[in-house]
DNA sequence: GTCTATAGTCGGATAGAC
DNA sequence: GTCTATCCGACTATAGAC
């Protein structure tokens, strides 16, 4: 696990991460960060220059991560239940790592240092890029492609799955479980319907 | 402005949701919030004990005065429509004040601080509760009440809005505006019509 | 590349004068 | 209730030995 075949850099990246999701924002320091990966405190600034550089770093690479994870999973999505299917595996196999809690606490960690901000929304460009498609897909030939823009929609998207994950740091029991996800989907498939015209019957026993 | 009136704890509460907003939860400090109320820093010790406790006190402050402010619009709500007219008020009126982006860095905050969690969920009890009572009313008299959880609802609006000011924080210019929220309320008018099973325009030649 | 040591700053919190 | 003064731990970042 501690092996000392991995990188320092790459042991950095993953101890940052890691501290991120476990003390949030307001607990992160290089010394934080050093107990975590059990190195030098003074390799990171070392290897990144300061501890928000390393911050950035670690969005790059947790995007670049993700891309490669999801990409192929999203190409396939043309419709919101699809959409919310890929949200539900991301959140399944991303919560237990709290790669997305980490992500959020960087973003909420930004306001107020607007080079921290920039370099962590440069850092996502890709894969808001990859939602933004699969949601211009979901549109596509239904009756509401150039009504509804689909850069408003990306965006509420993107809040309501960082929201979901900010409230389960606040309450695990509040959103933990299958349930939020499973009447997502449901919802999804109610507002597919919508979307093609066809109106669903209620199904008393959610899948 | 600064006027020697206004009590010393309403001062802290004032300059503790000023810094919150302005320097994120990563910024906040005793002498931070000093430094924006033009106070003694000790202050801060004597009237509540400690910087967590300060901040406690803050959701508590702020989950009152947004109860009082909107549980009459609130009441009112009986669609989606409407609820998301409130919301959109509510962003607007609140916005410029940056309470929500406060709230949403307390929150972030949270994480790794169980007592912190456990006050800021405490003090906003009354409020979530009272958007829980408007979710069930908006799917009083559908179809779909007794199938889709309002409790899974209620967290899926809260975490929409809460990940909506994340995302202002992070690029003001993504979310700035009347357009997405403009288009949230396209889309809730056209769920409102999938709950009543009236669909807008029925479209045989589509399956 | 990795370590120790350290400069210099900022933090929470308290004691005690007024 | 509000102030000054202060303890002391934690922080970023760097210098320099190895």
């Amino acid at each position: 696990m501690t092996s000392t075949r991995i990188p320092t850099r790459t042991r950095i990246l993953e101890a940052a991460l890691a501290a991120l999701r476990d003390e949030g924002i307001a607990g992160i320091s290089a010394r934080t960060i050093a107990r975590y990966g059990d190195f030098n405190q003074a390799l990171i600034f070392y290897h990144f220059g300061s501890v928000d550089a390393l911050l950035v770093a670690v969005a790059r690479s947790e995007s670049e991560r993700r891309s490669a994870l999801y990409a192929e999973a999203l190409r396939d999505v043309t419709s919101l239940r699809e959409l919310v299917a890929v949200a539900r595996r991301l959140h399944e196999e991303e919560f237990q790592a709290g790669t997305v809690a980490a992500l959020t606490q960087m973003i909420a960690g930004a306001v107020g240092t607007a080079e921290l901000a920039q370099g962590i929304r440069e850092a996502f460009e890709p894969w808001t890029k990859l939602v933004g498609e699969s949601i211009a897909r979901v549109l596509a030939d239904t009756p509401y492609v150039g009504i509804l823009p689909e850069g408003d929609l990306t965006t509420a998207v993107a809040a309501l799955f960082l929201g979901i994950e900010l409230l389960v740091g606040l309450d695990p029991d509040a959103a933990a479980g299958e349930s939020l996800f499973t009447t997502m989907e449901s919802v999804a498939t109610l507002v597919d319907g919508l979307l093609l015209h066809v109106v669903p019957e209620p199904d008393p026993s959610r899948p």
